[in-house]
RNA sequence: GGGGAGAUUCCCGAGAGGCUAAAGGGGGCAGACUGUAAAUCUGUUGUCUACGACUUCGCAGGUUCGAAUCCUGCUCUCCCCA
């Protein structure tokens, strides 16, 4: 089942925002096709973030196609690495793992991962199993291959020493680290946002000084959150995690910027060029683009679901939002009296959970926030009933139960 | 080793003895509106047994009727020189 050098070309470049150097790339696959021998790819991961998101789906999804195309896949978990602490796209270090939360990590990894990927075609390796066993004096070796002035150059690194922001001589290894992980796996492609540009070309630097034929770097764009304007990630809470619930994903999509729509129906769903084009022709001429988030909703859900659970999640979606009824599977919380029921409101919803704090209810009461089975209540004071439905803003309900 | 600068609420960043629970922005939350949890506008954004009280400006002490603001020591960060 191989195909020819331009089909697989086409669905190579798909999406991509570079590919260095290109003509490495075509040689490769040239030579691949004429002695029927596939491909290496790498992609690293990060095990400080436990949870997959649609951020990290944009790579996986490229590594999916290669899967398909009948290359090998090769997936390094940076346990060794996670434990020095990540630089990349913070400015500030990151905190060091300890072994314990790197393995749970990844193994949630792996089973997130493979709701994506084929498990039987990929390949996991730790690169502590290369790493853990380097010496002081391989650690030298390894550093005198760079120097500061090009680790520098990482934008990153630049803009922290520009910002007076401490950068510890540790991260410098970061990227040696990971471009070793190259050489030891002798990788034809590396796979990575357009944030790993540097670590991805220190890799081919890498082979190279070993003695190996470079690694090709070809670089995904990086998706931005639901704000729309910082990347997705789980510490910035504005990301779609791949474990959410239908519901959660539902409404999440429906949240993300008008403009951002097109970006995500390209880097998230399989929809063709076609497709997509379309889609933004009839936004400009003026159709909601709501029904295009309700499209790229379900999309998705019945990437990471089912087809079934989506209609539910939509339906759901227009019950409550648009026609204002209650959700279906309402949190149930016991609630023990004392007296006649009376309760201060502030207070009640701080029991109930759906405030952090009673002065906080204290002033969603005063915001008109607060609902009582579906009516505004502005009333300090109130008598709870069996089965009384407390809702404070749009979606946080809480159906009470007497003991 | 020497010399400077700095640490403020979720984040950035003002404040330089009482008027400061601390400007402004970001983010969050709520309300209005709508096409949706978009956009826009408005309000709000330490806690509590709540018109009052308590805790918060790196940490620990001190001066003062009164300290984020002044003093002392400590911790951490950055820059320059060696």
């Amino acid at each position: 089942m191989k195909m020819s050098l331009e089909k697989q070309l086409d669905i190579i470049k798909r999406g991509t925002v570079e590919i260095v150097p290109m003509d490495e790339l075509v040689k490769k696959l040239e030579k691949s096709i004429r002695t029927n021998k596939p491909l290496k790819i790498k992609l690293g991961l990060d095990p400080s973030a436990p949870d997959i998101h649609l951020g990290h789906t944009v790579v996986l999804q490229k590594l999916k196609q290669f899967q398909d195309l009948g290359h090998d896949v090769i997936l390094i978990i940076g346990d060794f690495t996670g434990r020095i602490g990540d630089p990349t796209g913070k400015s500030t270090t990151r905190k060091q793992l300890t072994e314990e939360e790197i393995n749970a990590n990844a193994e949630t990894y792996k089973k997130q991962i493979f709701r994506i990927l084929d498990p039987n075609k990929t390949e996991v390796v730790y690169n502590s199993q290369w790493l853990s066993n380097f010496n002081f004096e391989d650690v030298i070796r390894l550093a005198a291959k760079t120097t500061v002035a090009r680790i520098l150059e990482r934008d990153d690194f630049k803009k922290r020493y520009q910002d007076n922001q401490p950068i510890g001589i540790h991260e410098f290894f970061y990227p040696l680290m990971q471009g070793f992980d190259s050489v030891e796996l002798r990788a034809d492609i590396e796979l990575g946002g357009t944030d790993q540009k540097f670590n991805l070309l220190m890799g081919r630097n890498l082979q190279k000084e070993y003695g190996q034929e470079g690694q090709v770097a070809l670089m995904m764009p990086i998706l931005e959150g639901l704000d729309g304007v910082m990347k997705m990630s789980k510490s910035l809470n504005n990301y779609i995690g791949v474990e959410d619930s239908p519901k959660e994903m539902f409404g999440k999509i429906m949240s993300i910027k008008d403009e951002l729509i097109k970006r995500y129906f390209t880097l998230v769903t399989s929809l063709s060029n076609e497709e997509i084009k379309l889609i933004e022709k009839k936004i400009i001429e003026g159709e909601n683009p709501r029904n295009y988030k309700v499209q790229l909703a379900k999309n998705i859900i019945s990437q990471y679901h089912s087809v079934e659970e989506a209609d539910k999640a939509e339906a759901e979606f227009i019950n409550i939002f648009s026609k204002n009824k209650l959700p279906e599977d309402i949190v149930e919380v016991v609630l023990k009296i004392e007296g006649d029921g009376s309760f201060w409101v502030p207070k009640l919803l701080q029991i109930l959970g759906l405030v952090g704090s009673s002065s906080d209810g204290k002033r969603m009461l005063e915001q008109g926030g607060v609902k009582v089975n579906g009516k505004k209540i502005s009333e300090a004071n109130l008598r709870v009933e069996n089965e009384m439905v407390i809702q404070v803003g749009k979606r946080k309900f809480v159906k009470i139960i007497i003991n």
